[in-house]
DNA sequence: ATCATATGAATAATCATTCATTTATTTAGC
DNA sequence: GCTAAATAAATGAATGATTATTCATATGAT
């Protein structure tokens, strides 16, 4: 039954990414995802007992692979201004890399603190405190000026990169790359807050 | 009928305001935005069509008030990088100052594009527009680096004004005041692109 | 009296969810 | 290795709940 490394379980994780990038998760039927699972609507309910439980499912799994990749990535840099330059670089290449799930991330993500009350996104939150860390960091070392409030950079230097994100998600033709955007955004950023 | 002058059609809107922020439009029912403008279920379908354009409507009014609002505060300020600190005060403070409103562009409007297949929002375009404009202009006067692109500087500026904005609509207790916010992202970003 | 507005109960469409039935897989006896 | 219970998975048509929308009727204005 619902083991996470099923075959079925899978299957309606990623019919699901697909169906609700489509329309926003609402839009979405059940019997859509099991059409595109290739499966009975019923079985949809053997793995998740309601449908908010697939988008919440979907989130974990996606945010914990996106988290654990940053994690990685990130600690082969060791100046924290070349941290965040790699950070922007790094989430913008997912979202081109992956657009059904920047779609999911991108719209139902916004929705998600509204319906679904007390479902407290902590894989996002940890996402954003890399950012913080990374302030945190630069400032110990000098290289990030003393007055910068890590609590409000993690929150700027995410929001421009993740307006950056619908812009590029919404787009039909892509006037930047994204290696120029990343290199832009995270220059007014470093410029920004540096010593 | 229809006109958007009349009085019932003002109730509805103000009250779709309140429901729609509530719990988003997709939860939001018909009978209660009718229930709050304390008018019967029917009435509402001789001045809308359909929920949808009730959602719709409001945002084209919303954004144009924001949007007047915006632009007579910006032309008090003559120095572009001071107009950058205006903008990103003003944005807040209107986001302090009116909740609802405020749930609703930053939960709602993420949907729009994808709900709203051929509402192209021009209002918010024009609102980004005000920000390219402004770094155009700094540019201009060398007071912004030659290097700077508007179309990528404004969505950047934007993303981290509205990034602050959802965090405060989201919590309870407010960390930063608005000032000290609104001075920060714009110290961050004037920094990050004078010249 | 005529026309415009407003009402809210009734309608009808939409989907999430269930469950009686079928199909597949595992286990145990020989 | 084979067969037959026994157990688990999967099916999809039927159910039931929810709600947007309609419309026959009522109310109020000119």
């Amino acid at each position: 039954m619902g083991q996470k490394n099923n075959n079925k379980y899978r299957k309606i994780i990623s019919a699901a990414t697909r169906v609700f990038a489509k329309n926003g998760f609402y839009k979405a039927k059940v019997s859509e995802i099991a059409k595109e699972a290739g499966i009975a609507d019923g079985t949809i309910y053997i793995y998740f007992k309601h449908k908010d439980d697939i988008l919440i499912a979907l989130f974990e799994e996606k945010m914990k692979e996106v988290l654990d990749n940053m994690k990685k990535q990130i600690r082969l840099e060791s100046d924290p201004l070349k941290k965040i330059q790699r950070f922007a670089l790094l989430h913008l290449k997912l979202i081109e890399d992956n657009k059904d799930m920047a779609e999911i991330i991108q719209i139902e993500l916004r929705q998600s603190s509204k319906f679904m009350k007390n479902y407290h996104n902590e894989k996002f939150v940890q996402y954003l405190d890399l950012i913080g860390d990374i302030i945190q960091e630069g400032k110990e070392k000098g290289l990030i000026r003393s007055d910068i409030i890590p609590g409000i950079g993690k929150r700027a230097f995410f929001g421009a990169l993740d307006e950056m994100s619908r812009f590029w998600v919404l787009s039909k033709r892509h006037k930047y790359d994204i290696e120029t955007v990343a290199k832009h955004i995270s220059n007014y950023f470093i410029n920004g807050i540096k010593s």
